[in-house]
RNA sequence: GCGGACGUAGCUCAGCUGGUAGAGCGCAACCUUGCCAAGGUUGAGGUCGCGAGUUCGAACCUCGUCGUCCGCUCCA
């Protein structure tokens, strides 16, 4: 459960990051120039940096490191029937009803009296409850009926099992084994909000892992573990960082065991991922509604069953605002504030910034050349404008960790002076070394 | 969706009881300087969220609308 914010300087700070977030290039408003669009966000050419890398950093641990885990980039649109078998037509479907007396509007199935309303006491007073579905629907082909009718999905798994066939009969993968899918979700939220934490179009990453049914209590444990690990290995401080394991009350429609990996945002603990039990729910229940068997069979014992999931289901863009939450910092220096954020090099945007201490010649031209040689291996801003300490700043509001200086010695000494983003130590290195140097503190 | 607050240059804001838009910072050019937001000169940018209405005249008043934030639902 959501707890308090720890004290109120926490949304001052929360209000300083959006701030530069949508300053810096991060994240803007869609559709601004329209008056803007509720619930929706554009990654600038910054943000679209970040997220990509907190992506790859999921994908790389996930699926690339792993000789069990295959991935997957399976259709949004879809049609009704796959979410009919898996629960989400008639589970993610609410019954809302509207006072007319004070207008207030209720969840049929969370009322107490499903004739009193809770707010103003009127009796009898509801409307008839319309069902309100999270997910959203369009029309695929050029007639908008029934018989077109389509879903954007509102999660990435059921791509997952609805390829299990595909997948086990095109690959050699055997239990235990993952599918993997980085992919948009939608989902008609009652309530957005929060900046980019909860939105009708969201980033998920995903992976199921099937088991035999013996071992989902044991590759359970094992996901928790493994998938708070990883943040801790981005940088994520331990103490705003915490496991906490769903009561019996709070399981969705497919889960028999859930916990969430919580951030500790500034309105309180929020989930970044859940880690789920899923059983055999799933595949059971596309096998009985496609008539397909959607099972293991295995050939050492001689036995048939349907493996049971274990789901790490994180949410991309929340994790990569939580990254930046969690980097964001503030320090003075000679009086002046200095904004860095102290990003792992993994996940910062540039890797990298290369500034000519004059545009005067030869400078600019060394320092382009070294640019342009740096660009092959990672994303790198160069920056002429200004004095060197100003561009210092703005490359730390950026989170890049390292900036190559080339000065008036570099003609005569062949080297460059490298600057370290945390420490703001530097170091002078050969300017043929420079990559070398760099890769492994990039890695 | 309902209640409360808000919406003026990229950012933070000012703009008296309606008279036709300003500051600081940032950004850009040039000069000076030459390693942590330095100094000088110059410059770019706003149909005051959008649309109606009242008025001789609206950033200021009225209505609507879009969006943001805070409270009720949510779960990546």
């Amino acid at each position: 459960m959501a707890s308090t914010p720890e004290s109120s300087n926490d949304t001052a700070r929360f209000d300083q990051i959006v701030n530069l977030a949508k300053r810096r290039g991060f994240v803007y408003p869609s559709a601004e120039i329209y008056g803007g669009f509720r619930s929706t966000w554009d990654y600038g050419p910054v943000g679209v940096l970040l997220l990509r890398n907190v992506k790859d950093a999921w994908w790389k641990a996930m699926v690339q490191q792993r000789e069990d885990v295959v991935g997957l980039d399976a259709s949004i649109l879809t049609p009704p029937a796959v979410w009919e078998a898996s629960g989400h037509l008639s589970n993610f479907t609410d019954p809302l009803v509207d006072c007319k007396e004070c207008g207030q509007r209720w969840r049929l199935d969370k009322l107490d009296d499903p004739d009193e309303c809770p707010n103003c006491k009127a009796r009898g007073s509801f409307t008839e409850a319309r069902n309100f579905n999270l997910m959203f629907s369009t029309h695929a082909g050029p007639v908008a009926d029934d018989a077109a009718l389509a879903y954007l999905r509102p999660e990435t798994a059921q791509g997952m099992f609805i390829n299990y066939k595909n997948i086990i009969n095109t690959t050699r993968v055997r239990p235990p084994f993952g599918v993997a899918q980085v992919g948009k979700s939608f989902r008609n939220e009652i309530t957005p909000g929060n900046f980019v934490f909860r939105t009708r179009e969201f980033e998920q990453m995903e992976m199921e892992y099937f088991v035999h049914p013996d071992d989902a209590p044991k590759y359970y444990e094992y996901w928790k573990a493994e998938r708070e690990r990883w943040y801790l290995e981005l940088g994520m401080p331990r103490d705003a960082l915490r496991l906490r394991e769903h009561e019996a009350d709070e399981l969705s429609h497919y889960s028999s065991a859930t916990a969430d990996v919580e951030y500790l945002f500034p309105w309180g603990w929020d989930e970044l991922e859940g880690i789920a039990n899923r059983g055999d729910f799933d595949l059971s229940a596309h096998a009985a509604r496609s008539g397909e068997k959607l099972d293991w069979f295995d050939q050492a014992d001689n036995t048939r069953y349907v493996p049971h999931v274990i789901e790490p289901a994180a949410g991309a863009t929340r994790t990569a605002f939580a990254f930046l939450l969690a980097a964001y910092d503030t320090e003075e220096v000679r009086g002046e504030e200095r904004v860095v954020l102290r990003l792992h090099p993994r996940l910062a945007p540039y890797k990298v910034a290369v500034l000519p201490l004059s545009k005067k010649s030869p400078l600019r031209e060394t320092a382009r050349t070294l640019a342009a040689e740096l660009r092959d291996e990672w994303s790198c801003e160069y920056d002429e404008t200004q004095a060197i300490g100003r561009r210092y700043r703005r490359q730390d509001e950026l989170g890049t960790p390292y900036c190559v200086t080339v000065d008036f010695d570099t003609a005569e000494d062949g080297a460059v002076t490298i600057r370290e983003r945390d420490s703001m130590e530097q170091v002078r290195i050969p300017l043929e070394g420079v990559a070398d140097w760099l890769r492994p503190r990039l890695k």
